[in-house]
DNA sequence: TCGTTTTCTCAGCAAATGTTCAGCCTGGGC
DNA sequence: GCCCAGGCTGAACATTTGCTGAGAAAACGA
Protein backbone atom coordinates (compact mmCIF):
# COMPACT_ATOMS: atom_id res chain seq x y z
CA UNK A 1 0.00 0.00 0.00
CA UNK A 2 1.17 3.63 0.30
CA UNK A 3 4.68 4.21 0.77
CA UNK A 4 5.28 7.49 3.18
CA UNK A 5 8.16 9.22 4.13
CA UNK A 6 6.27 9.84 7.86
CA UNK A 7 3.52 7.68 9.45
CA UNK A 8 0.15 8.76 8.90
CA UNK A 9 -0.60 8.29 12.42
CA UNK A 10 0.36 5.92 15.53
CA UNK A 11 -1.99 3.02 16.10
CA UNK A 12 -2.64 0.44 18.90
CA UNK A 13 -3.68 -2.49 17.93
CA UNK A 14 -5.40 -5.13 20.73
CA UNK A 15 -6.02 -8.58 19.89
CA UNK A 16 -5.13 -11.51 21.78
CA UNK A 17 -4.57 -13.85 18.60
CA UNK A 18 -1.01 -13.70 17.79
CA UNK A 19 -2.19 -14.48 14.08
CA UNK A 20 -4.78 -11.67 13.99
CA UNK A 21 -2.33 -9.60 15.88
CA UNK A 22 0.24 -10.18 13.53
CA UNK A 23 -2.07 -9.64 10.24
CA UNK A 24 -3.09 -6.65 11.00
CA UNK A 25 0.36 -5.09 12.14
CA UNK A 26 2.09 -6.15 9.14
CA UNK A 27 -0.34 -4.92 6.75
CA UNK A 28 -1.17 -1.67 8.91
CA UNK A 29 2.61 -0.82 8.63
CA UNK A 30 2.74 -1.59 4.92
CA UNK A 31 -0.32 0.91 4.66
CA UNK A 32 1.75 3.90 6.35
CA UNK A 33 1.09 3.56 9.89
CA UNK A 34 3.21 3.59 12.93
CA UNK A 35 2.00 0.53 14.74
CA UNK A 36 2.28 -0.81 18.30
CA UNK A 37 0.63 -4.18 19.78
CA UNK A 38 -0.70 -5.34 22.79
CA UNK A 39 -2.17 -8.82 23.35
CA UNK A 40 -4.78 -7.79 26.35
CA UNK A 41 -6.09 -4.70 28.49
CA UNK A 42 -3.82 -4.33 31.07
CA UNK A 43 -0.77 -4.13 28.34
CA UNK A 44 -2.93 -1.74 26.12
CA UNK A 45 -3.97 0.38 28.98
CA UNK A 46 0.16 0.83 29.71
CA UNK A 47 0.97 1.33 26.47
CA UNK A 48 -1.60 3.56 25.44
CA UNK A 49 -0.09 5.94 28.30
CA UNK A 50 3.11 5.60 26.83
CA UNK A 51 2.68 6.41 23.71
CA UNK A 52 -0.41 7.77 23.44
CA UNK A 53 -1.63 6.34 19.95
CA UNK A 54 -3.89 8.44 18.17
CA UNK A 55 -6.32 5.41 17.27
CA UNK A 56 -7.21 1.97 18.85
CA UNK A 57 -7.62 -1.24 16.84
CA UNK A 58 -9.21 -2.93 19.78
CA UNK A 59 -11.06 -6.63 20.39
CA UNK A 60 -13.94 -6.02 21.90
CA UNK A 61 -12.94 -9.77 23.45
CA UNK A 62 -9.98 -10.09 25.38
CA UNK A 63 -8.72 -12.63 28.00
CA UNK A 64 -8.39 -10.01 30.99
CA UNK A 65 -11.12 -7.23 30.14
CA UNK A 66 -14.00 -6.76 27.87
CA UNK A 67 -12.70 -4.30 25.06
CA UNK A 68 -15.41 -1.44 26.60
CA UNK A 69 -13.76 -0.95 29.85
CA UNK A 70 -10.22 -1.11 28.03
CA UNK A 71 -12.22 2.07 25.90
CA UNK A 72 -13.37 3.81 29.19
CA UNK A 73 -9.89 3.56 30.29
CA UNK A 74 -7.58 4.58 27.38
CA UNK A 75 -10.25 7.18 27.21
CA UNK A 76 -9.64 8.23 30.91
CA UNK A 77 -5.69 8.59 30.19
CA UNK A 78 -5.61 9.91 26.64
CA UNK A 79 -8.41 12.29 26.19
CA UNK A 80 -10.51 11.34 23.36
CA UNK A 81 -8.55 8.44 21.43
CA UNK A 82 -10.93 7.13 18.53
CA UNK A 83 -11.70 3.29 18.89
CA UNK A 84 -11.98 1.02 15.74
CA UNK A 85 -13.54 -2.43 17.70
CA UNK A 86 -13.49 -5.70 16.14
CA UNK A 87 -15.86 -7.66 16.81
CA UNK A 88 -17.54 -11.50 16.15
CA UNK A 89 -20.14 -11.14 13.45
CA UNK A 90 -22.68 -12.83 15.60
CA UNK A 91 -21.68 -10.79 18.97
CA UNK A 92 -25.53 -9.41 19.67
CA UNK A 93 -25.21 -8.77 22.91
CA UNK A 94 -21.81 -7.42 22.80
CA UNK A 95 -23.37 -4.70 19.98
CA UNK A 96 -26.26 -3.85 22.32
CA UNK A 97 -24.36 -3.14 24.81
CA UNK A 98 -21.56 -1.36 23.97
CA UNK A 99 -20.48 -0.76 20.16
CA UNK A 100 -22.12 2.92 20.35
CA UNK A 101 -19.51 4.07 22.20
CA UNK A 102 -17.28 2.67 19.11
CA UNK A 103 -16.28 5.57 16.57
CA UNK A 104 -16.61 2.54 14.52
CA UNK A 105 -16.48 -1.14 14.21
CA UNK A 106 -15.45 -3.96 11.48
CA UNK A 107 -16.49 -7.42 12.32
CA UNK A 108 -14.56 -10.89 12.00
CA UNK A 109 -13.40 -12.03 10.10
CA UNK A 110 -12.74 -8.87 8.18
CA UNK A 111 -10.74 -8.12 4.93
CA UNK A 112 -7.75 -5.72 5.62
CA UNK A 113 -9.23 -3.43 2.73
CA UNK A 114 -11.91 -2.60 4.77
CA UNK A 115 -10.15 -2.14 8.26
CA UNK A 116 -7.34 0.03 6.72
CA UNK A 117 -10.75 2.03 4.72
CA UNK A 118 -12.22 2.34 8.72
CA UNK A 119 -9.10 3.18 10.08
CA UNK A 120 -8.69 6.44 7.86
CA UNK A 121 -12.39 7.15 7.77
CA UNK A 122 -12.34 7.62 11.62
CA UNK A 123 -9.07 9.63 11.49
CA UNK A 124 -10.77 12.23 8.53
CA UNK A 125 -13.64 12.70 11.13
CA UNK A 126 -11.82 13.08 14.51
CA UNK A 127 -9.01 14.98 13.48
CA UNK A 128 -10.26 16.12 10.08
CA UNK A 129 -7.42 14.81 8.84
CA UNK A 130 -6.80 16.13 5.05
CA UNK A 131 -3.80 14.10 4.32
CA UNK A 132 -6.14 11.46 3.99
CA UNK A 133 -8.13 12.22 0.96
CA UNK A 134 -11.13 11.09 0.52
CA UNK A 135 -11.57 11.43 -3.33
CA UNK A 136 -9.11 9.44 -5.38
CA UNK A 137 -9.21 9.76 -9.44
CA UNK A 138 -6.88 7.96 -11.66
CA UNK A 139 -7.48 9.09 -15.55
CA UNK A 140 -10.96 9.43 -16.00
CA UNK A 141 -12.01 7.39 -13.22
CA UNK A 142 -13.20 8.68 -9.91
CA UNK A 143 -13.61 7.24 -6.26
CA UNK A 144 -15.69 8.98 -3.63
CA UNK A 145 -15.26 6.48 0.06
CA UNK A 146 -17.50 8.41 2.22
CA UNK A 147 -20.32 8.76 0.02
CA UNK A 148 -19.29 5.06 -1.94
CA UNK A 149 -19.68 6.31 -4.97
CA UNK A 150 -17.51 6.03 -8.78
CA UNK A 151 -17.70 7.55 -11.64
CA UNK A 152 -16.48 7.16 -15.16
CA UNK A 153 -15.91 10.24 -16.92
CA UNK A 154 -18.30 11.59 -14.63
CA UNK A 155 -21.11 9.34 -15.44
CA UNK A 156 -21.68 7.17 -11.78
CA UNK A 157 -21.21 3.67 -11.69
CA UNK A 158 -22.75 0.89 -9.77
CA UNK A 159 -20.29 -1.66 -8.17
CA UNK A 160 -21.49 -4.35 -5.51
CA UNK A 161 -19.37 -4.05 -2.44
CA UNK A 162 -16.42 -5.99 -3.70
CA UNK A 163 -16.63 -4.82 -6.82
CA UNK A 164 -15.89 -1.78 -4.76
CA UNK A 165 -13.02 -2.93 -2.51
CA UNK A 166 -11.25 -4.38 -5.35
CA UNK A 167 -11.70 -0.86 -7.20
CA UNK A 168 -10.55 1.01 -4.45
CA UNK A 169 -7.43 -1.35 -3.59
CA UNK A 170 -6.11 -0.92 -7.01
CA UNK A 171 -6.60 3.14 -6.86
CA UNK A 172 -4.72 3.38 -4.14
CA UNK A 173 -1.88 1.28 -5.40
CA UNK A 174 -2.05 3.36 -8.85
CA UNK A 175 0.63 2.30 -10.66
CA UNK A 176 1.65 -0.69 -8.82
CA UNK A 177 1.68 -4.50 -9.44
CA UNK A 178 -0.57 -6.58 -7.18
CA UNK A 179 -0.38 -10.32 -7.77
CA UNK A 180 -3.60 -11.99 -7.40
CA UNK A 181 -2.53 -13.42 -4.17
CA UNK A 182 -1.72 -10.08 -2.70
CA UNK A 183 -5.41 -8.86 -3.67
CA UNK A 184 -6.95 -11.79 -2.15
CA UNK A 185 -5.30 -11.01 1.10
CA UNK A 186 -6.41 -7.43 1.00
CA UNK A 187 -9.45 -7.77 -0.35
CA UNK A 188 -10.89 -10.91 0.53
CA UNK A 189 -12.04 -11.49 4.17
CA UNK A 190 -8.96 -13.80 6.19
CA UNK A 191 -10.59 -16.85 6.20
CA UNK A 192 -11.77 -17.16 2.39
CA UNK A 193 -10.90 -20.32 1.22
CA UNK A 194 -11.12 -20.75 -2.26
CA UNK A 195 -8.09 -19.84 -4.71
CA UNK A 196 -7.36 -16.81 -6.76
CA UNK A 197 -10.18 -17.47 -9.84
CA UNK A 198 -12.00 -14.93 -8.03
CA UNK A 199 -9.86 -12.74 -8.61
CA UNK A 200 -10.28 -13.27 -12.41
CA UNK A 201 -13.92 -13.07 -12.25
CA UNK A 202 -14.20 -9.57 -10.25
CA UNK A 203 -11.30 -7.70 -12.55
CA UNK A 204 -13.39 -8.91 -15.18
CA UNK A 205 -16.61 -7.46 -14.41
CA UNK A 206 -14.75 -4.40 -12.98
CA UNK A 207 -13.52 -4.09 -16.56
CA UNK A 208 -16.43 -4.20 -18.16
CA UNK A 209 -18.06 -1.39 -15.85
CA UNK A 210 -15.29 0.44 -14.97
CA UNK A 211 -12.59 -0.10 -17.32
CA UNK A 212 -14.43 0.44 -20.55
CA UNK A 213 -12.39 3.88 -22.75
CA UNK A 214 -9.48 3.93 -24.28
CA UNK A 215 -6.98 4.00 -22.84
CA UNK A 216 -7.30 1.10 -20.82
CA UNK A 217 -6.18 1.58 -16.82
CA UNK A 218 -6.13 -1.67 -15.83
CA UNK A 219 -3.42 -3.83 -17.36
CA UNK A 220 -2.38 -7.40 -17.33
CA UNK A 221 0.97 -8.60 -16.39
CA UNK A 222 1.22 -12.27 -17.29
CA UNK A 223 2.42 -14.29 -14.57
CA UNK A 224 2.46 -11.40 -12.24
CA UNK A 225 -0.39 -9.74 -11.86
CA UNK A 226 -2.27 -6.60 -12.42
CA UNK A 227 -1.50 -2.94 -12.40
CA UNK A 228 -3.70 -0.02 -12.61
CA UNK A 229 -1.71 2.86 -14.87
CA UNK A 230 -2.54 6.22 -15.70
CA UNK A 231 -2.79 7.04 -18.88
CA UNK A 232 -0.19 8.50 -21.11
CA UNK A 233 2.92 6.40 -19.63
CA UNK A 234 1.76 2.93 -20.72
CA UNK B 1 -21.20 13.05 12.42
CA UNK B 2 -21.20 16.64 11.08
CA UNK B 3 -17.33 17.39 11.12
CA UNK B 4 -17.03 21.01 12.09
CA UNK B 5 -13.95 23.44 12.01
CA UNK B 6 -14.77 24.69 15.72
CA UNK B 7 -17.40 22.90 18.39
CA UNK B 8 -20.84 24.32 18.24
CA UNK B 9 -20.77 24.84 21.66
CA UNK B 10 -19.01 23.09 25.10
CA UNK B 11 -21.16 20.84 26.99
CA UNK B 12 -20.49 19.58 30.67
CA UNK B 13 -21.90 15.76 30.70
CA UNK B 14 -22.81 14.36 34.51
CA UNK B 15 -23.71 11.05 35.44
CA UNK B 16 -22.37 8.33 37.69
CA UNK B 17 -22.73 5.52 35.37
CA UNK B 18 -19.54 5.55 33.02
CA UNK B 19 -21.48 3.62 30.08
CA UNK B 20 -23.73 6.37 29.85
CA UNK B 21 -20.93 8.90 30.02
CA UNK B 22 -18.53 7.07 27.64
CA UNK B 23 -21.78 6.90 25.40
CA UNK B 24 -22.91 10.77 25.49
CA UNK B 25 -19.60 12.01 25.12
CA UNK B 26 -18.48 10.05 22.40
CA UNK B 27 -21.43 10.87 20.55
CA UNK B 28 -21.38 14.24 21.43
CA UNK B 29 -18.11 14.94 19.99
CA UNK B 30 -18.83 13.08 17.00
CA UNK B 31 -21.68 15.79 16.35
CA UNK B 32 -19.27 18.42 16.73
CA UNK B 33 -19.72 19.79 20.62
CA UNK B 34 -16.79 20.04 22.89
CA UNK B 35 -17.23 17.62 25.85
CA UNK B 36 -15.95 17.85 29.39
CA UNK B 37 -17.77 15.07 31.95
CA UNK B 38 -18.34 14.58 35.51
CA UNK B 39 -19.10 11.37 37.49
CA UNK B 40 -20.97 13.28 40.39
CA UNK B 41 -22.27 16.84 41.67
CA UNK B 42 -19.36 17.69 43.65
CA UNK B 43 -17.07 17.28 40.27
CA UNK B 44 -19.60 19.06 38.17
CA UNK B 45 -19.85 21.87 39.98
CA UNK B 46 -16.07 21.96 40.12
CA UNK B 47 -15.53 21.75 36.11
CA UNK B 48 -18.43 24.44 35.63
CA UNK B 49 -16.71 26.56 37.38
CA UNK B 50 -13.73 26.36 35.34
CA UNK B 51 -14.84 25.72 32.09
CA UNK B 52 -18.48 27.42 31.80
CA UNK B 53 -20.00 25.05 29.78
CA UNK B 54 -22.84 26.63 27.63
CA UNK B 55 -25.05 23.59 28.68
CA UNK B 56 -25.02 20.70 31.28
CA UNK B 57 -26.59 17.44 30.47
CA UNK B 58 -27.35 16.37 33.99
CA UNK B 59 -28.45 12.97 35.30
CA UNK B 60 -31.47 13.39 37.94
CA UNK B 61 -30.01 10.85 40.05
CA UNK B 62 -26.38 11.39 41.01
CA UNK B 63 -25.00 9.24 43.81
CA UNK B 64 -23.78 12.40 46.50
CA UNK B 65 -26.93 15.03 45.76
CA UNK B 66 -29.80 14.93 43.53
CA UNK B 67 -29.70 16.57 40.11
CA UNK B 68 -31.80 19.58 41.18
CA UNK B 69 -29.32 20.36 44.01
CA UNK B 70 -26.61 20.00 41.47
CA UNK B 71 -28.68 22.94 38.84
CA UNK B 72 -28.83 25.12 41.93
CA UNK B 73 -25.02 25.12 42.71
CA UNK B 74 -24.38 25.72 38.75
CA UNK B 75 -26.82 28.66 38.74
CA UNK B 76 -25.16 30.44 41.60
CA UNK B 77 -21.99 29.60 40.35
CA UNK B 78 -22.15 29.94 36.43
CA UNK B 79 -25.16 32.42 35.65
CA UNK B 80 -27.86 30.80 33.97
CA UNK B 81 -26.63 27.76 31.86
CA UNK B 82 -29.17 25.96 30.76
CA UNK B 83 -29.46 22.34 31.84
CA UNK B 84 -31.01 19.35 30.34
CA UNK B 85 -31.87 16.86 32.44
CA UNK B 86 -31.85 12.92 32.17
CA UNK B 87 -34.43 11.07 34.23
CA UNK B 88 -35.77 7.53 34.72
CA UNK B 89 -38.86 7.35 32.54
CA UNK B 90 -41.20 6.30 35.49
CA UNK B 91 -40.61 9.58 36.91
CA UNK B 92 -42.75 10.08 40.20
CA UNK B 93 -44.20 13.14 40.84
CA UNK B 94 -42.15 15.33 43.16
CA UNK B 95 -39.32 14.37 40.47
CA UNK B 96 -41.80 16.06 37.40
CA UNK B 97 -42.23 18.81 39.69
CA UNK B 98 -38.52 19.29 40.21
CA UNK B 99 -38.29 18.75 36.01
CA UNK B 100 -39.69 22.32 35.85
CA UNK B 101 -36.49 23.85 36.48
CA UNK B 102 -34.71 22.19 33.92
CA UNK B 103 -34.42 23.85 30.20
CA UNK B 104 -35.75 20.36 28.77
CA UNK B 105 -35.02 17.00 30.07
CA UNK B 106 -35.34 13.46 28.02
CA UNK B 107 -35.67 9.74 29.76
CA UNK B 108 -33.83 7.09 30.17
CA UNK B 109 -33.00 5.12 27.94
CA UNK B 110 -32.52 7.73 25.13
CA UNK B 111 -31.92 7.46 21.80
CA UNK B 112 -29.19 9.94 20.72
CA UNK B 113 -31.13 11.34 18.00
CA UNK B 114 -33.48 12.74 21.15
CA UNK B 115 -30.11 13.99 23.18
CA UNK B 116 -28.67 15.78 20.10
CA UNK B 117 -32.04 17.29 19.28
CA UNK B 118 -33.07 18.66 22.93
CA UNK B 119 -29.24 20.06 23.14
CA UNK B 120 -29.95 21.93 20.15
CA UNK B 121 -33.12 22.99 21.03
CA UNK B 122 -32.26 24.78 24.15
CA UNK B 123 -29.24 26.07 22.66
CA UNK B 124 -31.51 28.20 19.69
CA UNK B 125 -33.83 28.82 22.82
CA UNK B 126 -31.28 30.19 24.89
CA UNK B 127 -28.60 31.83 23.20
CA UNK B 128 -30.48 32.09 20.04
CA UNK B 129 -28.20 30.20 18.25
CA UNK B 130 -28.38 30.54 14.41
CA UNK B 131 -26.12 28.46 13.81
CA UNK B 132 -28.34 26.06 14.24
CA UNK B 133 -31.26 25.99 12.00
CA UNK B 134 -34.45 24.78 12.70
CA UNK B 135 -35.72 23.65 9.01
CA UNK B 136 -33.98 21.40 7.06
CA UNK B 137 -34.46 21.05 3.52
CA UNK B 138 -33.63 18.51 0.90
CA UNK B 139 -34.80 18.28 -2.95
CA UNK B 140 -38.68 18.69 -2.25
CA UNK B 141 -38.37 17.67 1.37
CA UNK B 142 -38.87 20.14 4.34
CA UNK B 143 -38.77 19.36 8.26
CA UNK B 144 -38.78 22.18 10.71
CA UNK B 145 -37.57 20.67 13.81
CA UNK B 146 -39.29 23.24 15.90
CA UNK B 147 -42.38 22.39 14.97
CA UNK B 148 -42.26 18.74 14.51
CA UNK B 149 -43.46 18.88 11.08
CA UNK B 150 -42.57 17.63 7.53
CA UNK B 151 -43.79 18.84 3.94
CA UNK B 152 -43.00 16.85 0.97
CA UNK B 153 -43.28 18.89 -1.78
CA UNK B 154 -45.19 21.44 0.48
CA UNK B 155 -47.75 19.13 1.37
CA UNK B 156 -47.35 18.66 4.63
CA UNK B 157 -47.05 14.78 6.10
CA UNK B 158 -47.48 12.60 9.41
CA UNK B 159 -45.23 11.04 10.80
CA UNK B 160 -44.89 8.67 13.92
CA UNK B 161 -42.02 9.63 16.39
CA UNK B 162 -40.06 7.24 15.06
CA UNK B 163 -40.34 7.75 11.28
CA UNK B 164 -39.39 11.67 12.19
CA UNK B 165 -36.39 10.73 14.25
CA UNK B 166 -35.46 8.73 11.20
CA UNK B 167 -36.19 11.13 8.83
CA UNK B 168 -34.51 13.64 10.75
CA UNK B 169 -31.25 11.85 10.58
CA UNK B 170 -31.45 11.21 7.32
CA UNK B 171 -31.50 15.18 6.44
CA UNK B 172 -28.90 16.08 8.71
CA UNK B 173 -26.52 13.88 7.13
CA UNK B 174 -27.59 14.31 3.89
CA UNK B 175 -25.23 12.56 1.13
CA UNK B 176 -23.26 10.81 4.10
CA UNK B 177 -23.64 6.98 3.49
CA UNK B 178 -25.29 5.56 7.22
CA UNK B 179 -25.01 2.00 7.78
CA UNK B 180 -27.89 0.30 9.36
CA UNK B 181 -26.20 -0.74 12.57
CA UNK B 182 -25.01 2.79 12.55
CA UNK B 183 -28.99 4.05 12.09
CA UNK B 184 -30.11 1.50 14.99
CA UNK B 185 -27.58 3.57 17.30
CA UNK B 186 -28.47 6.84 16.93
CA UNK B 187 -32.12 6.78 16.13
CA UNK B 188 -33.26 3.86 18.71
CA UNK B 189 -33.13 3.67 22.47
CA UNK B 190 -29.68 2.83 23.28
CA UNK B 191 -31.07 -0.70 25.25
CA UNK B 192 -32.99 -1.74 22.19
CA UNK B 193 -32.10 -5.41 21.93
CA UNK B 194 -33.56 -6.28 18.23
CA UNK B 195 -31.75 -6.30 15.64
CA UNK B 196 -31.60 -4.13 11.89
CA UNK B 197 -34.25 -5.30 10.55
CA UNK B 198 -36.74 -2.60 12.05
CA UNK B 199 -34.68 -0.57 10.36
CA UNK B 200 -35.66 -1.74 6.72
CA UNK B 201 -39.16 -1.58 8.19
CA UNK B 202 -39.09 2.14 8.66
CA UNK B 203 -37.38 2.65 5.36
CA UNK B 204 -39.79 1.22 3.44
CA UNK B 205 -42.43 3.46 5.68
CA UNK B 206 -40.57 6.69 5.08
CA UNK B 207 -40.31 5.89 1.48
CA UNK B 208 -44.03 5.14 1.29
CA UNK B 209 -45.05 8.55 2.85
CA UNK B 210 -42.17 11.31 2.05
CA UNK B 211 -40.22 10.09 -1.01
CA UNK B 212 -42.92 9.11 -3.34
CA UNK B 213 -41.59 11.49 -6.19
CA UNK B 214 -38.89 11.08 -8.82
CA UNK B 215 -36.14 11.24 -8.75
CA UNK B 216 -35.82 9.17 -5.69
CA UNK B 217 -34.26 10.60 -2.41
CA UNK B 218 -33.35 7.48 0.04
CA UNK B 219 -31.16 4.97 -1.56
CA UNK B 220 -30.40 1.65 -1.01
CA UNK B 221 -26.40 0.72 -0.91
CA UNK B 222 -26.46 -3.19 -1.17
CA UNK B 223 -24.25 -4.70 2.07
CA UNK B 224 -23.62 -0.82 2.89
CA UNK B 225 -26.20 0.94 4.25
CA UNK B 226 -28.26 3.65 2.70
CA UNK B 227 -28.00 7.36 1.59
CA UNK B 228 -30.14 10.46 1.82
CA UNK B 229 -29.19 12.30 -0.92
CA UNK B 230 -30.22 15.25 -3.45
CA UNK B 231 -31.69 14.99 -6.42
CA UNK B 232 -29.03 15.20 -9.76
CA UNK B 233 -26.47 13.41 -8.52
CA UNK B 234 -27.26 10.05 -8.72
C1' DT C 1 -61.77 1.40 29.85
C1' DC C 2 -61.65 0.62 24.81
C1' DG C 3 -60.23 1.76 20.37
C1' DT C 4 -56.36 3.61 17.82
C1' DT C 5 -51.72 4.26 16.78
C1' DT C 6 -47.24 2.76 16.88
C1' DT C 7 -43.57 -0.41 17.27
C1' DC C 8 -41.52 -4.56 16.27
C1' DT C 9 -41.07 -9.31 14.33
C1' DC C 10 -41.30 -12.48 10.83
C1' DA C 11 -41.68 -15.03 6.64
C1' DG C 12 -41.99 -15.22 1.72
C1' DC C 13 -40.42 -13.25 -2.30
C1' DA C 14 -37.32 -10.92 -5.53
C1' DA C 15 -33.09 -9.37 -6.80
C1' DA C 16 -28.23 -8.69 -6.31
C1' DT C 17 -24.02 -10.69 -5.20
C1' DG C 18 -20.43 -14.16 -4.51
C1' DT C 19 -18.24 -18.30 -6.18
C1' DT C 20 -16.96 -21.93 -9.17
C1' DC C 21 -15.91 -23.82 -13.47
C1' DA C 22 -15.35 -25.14 -18.22
C1' DG C 23 -14.33 -23.78 -22.62
C1' DC C 24 -12.20 -20.32 -25.32
C1' DC C 25 -8.68 -16.95 -26.18
C1' DT C 26 -3.93 -15.07 -26.28
C1' DG C 27 0.88 -13.84 -25.66
C1' DG C 28 5.16 -15.31 -26.05
C1' DG C 29 8.71 -18.93 -26.25
C1' DC C 30 10.32 -22.07 -29.49
C1' DG D 1 3.36 -20.99 -37.15
C1' DC D 2 2.57 -24.10 -33.14
C1' DC D 3 1.94 -24.94 -28.58
C1' DC D 4 0.72 -24.21 -23.96
C1' DA D 5 0.30 -22.08 -19.49
C1' DG D 6 -2.05 -18.46 -17.98
C1' DG D 7 -5.85 -15.47 -18.43
C1' DC D 8 -10.71 -14.24 -19.74
C1' DT D 9 -15.59 -14.66 -19.51
C1' DG D 10 -20.35 -16.51 -19.75
C1' DA D 11 -23.27 -19.42 -17.36
C1' DA D 12 -24.77 -21.96 -13.53
C1' DC D 13 -25.43 -22.27 -8.94
C1' DA D 14 -25.52 -20.97 -4.02
C1' DT D 15 -25.91 -17.51 -0.85
C1' DT D 16 -26.95 -13.16 0.94
C1' DT D 17 -29.48 -9.10 1.23
C1' DG D 18 -33.32 -6.16 1.14
C1' DC D 19 -38.37 -5.21 0.61
C1' DT D 20 -42.94 -5.63 2.03
C1' DG D 21 -47.42 -7.27 3.94
C1' DA D 22 -49.51 -9.19 7.86
C1' DG D 23 -50.07 -9.55 12.49
C1' DA D 24 -48.89 -9.65 17.66
C1' DA D 25 -47.86 -6.74 21.31
C1' DA D 26 -47.24 -2.52 23.56
C1' DA D 27 -48.12 2.32 24.20
C1' DC D 28 -51.14 5.96 23.87
C1' DG D 29 -55.33 8.92 24.07
C1' DA D 30 -59.99 9.90 24.82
Amino acid sequence: MTVLDRAEARLLVVDDEPNIRELLSASLRRSGFEVITAADGREAVHFAERTRPDLVVLDVMLPDMDGFSVAGRLRDVNGQTPVLFLTARDATDDKVAGLRVADDYVTKPFSLEEVVARIRAVLRRTRGDLDIPARLQVGTLELDEEAHQVWVSGEPVRLSPTEFKLLHYFMVNTGRVLSKAQILDHVWNYDFGGDAGVVESYVSYLRRKVDVNEPRLIHTLRGVGYVLRPPRDD
